[in-house]
DNA sequence: CATGGGATTGACT
DNA sequence: GTCAATCCCATGC
């Protein structure tokens, strides 16, 4: 069932997150890089413990824990495991699917390589704010498909972080043009 | 209450 | 390759 989609191992749900649709209104894209986070390693925001800003990533599966970056950029990430553990996955990369033009307009850019391949570029794209933060993925503004295109994935060290970097739990699908850092 | 460091991006040398 | 933008919030005095 996909209610069992993010209650179970952050790590497992970060490989079985790659292919599926992430869609807003009129947007949508497919999960091509994504990265796990635990309260037991310390790149982890929940490492802290629960805090106000932590408070969602606590929280029930399923949910979506929106925070910003460097001040500028809003992430995405579903919230994993049962509630209260902190766990979740970040999404990193999409591949547009649908409402390109719109993800054109918002980016500034032409290129599809560049509309979706960045957590703070695909957040753009979709028009993800930090008022998505708490909202349910299975039928909230912003969703997670259930149904899985099944792809290859390639695991490698996260990108990005300054601690427990040697974990490798960054998951992608090899040669696809839409991961972030290409 | 003051300080400093980011799960990034894009512009610039 | 380097670096600033920008702001939330954890940390420490």
């Amino acid at each position: 069932m996909s209610d069992r989609i993010y209650d179970r191992d952050v790590v497992a749900v970060a490989q079985a997150l790659i292919g599926r649709v992430v869609r807003v209104g009129e947007t949508a894209g497919l999960i091509v890089e994504t990265e796990a986070y635990h309260e037991t390693e310390p790149a982890c925001h929940a490492w802290a413990g629960l805090t106000a800003r932590t408070r969602t990533l606590f929280g029930p599966p399923g949910r979506a824990y929106v925070y910003l970056s460097y001040g500028v950029h809003s992430m995405l990430n579903a919230v994993c495991e049962r509630e209260g553990v902190g766990a979740a996955v970040l999404i990193r990369a999409l591949e547009p699917l649908e409402g390109v033009e719109l993800m054109r307009e918002r980016r500034g850019r032409e290129h599809v390589e560049e509309l979706c391949s960045g957590p703070g570029k695909l957040t753009q794209a979709l028009g993800i704010a930090l008022t998505d933060d708490g909202g349910d993925l299975r039928g909230g503004r912003v969703t997670i498909s259930a149904q899985r295109r099944m792809l290859p994935i390639a695991a490698s060290r996260r990108i990005g972080i300054t601690r427990a970097v040697e974990l490798p739990w960054r998951f992608s699908v090899p040669g696809s043009r839409y991961v972030s850092r290409r």
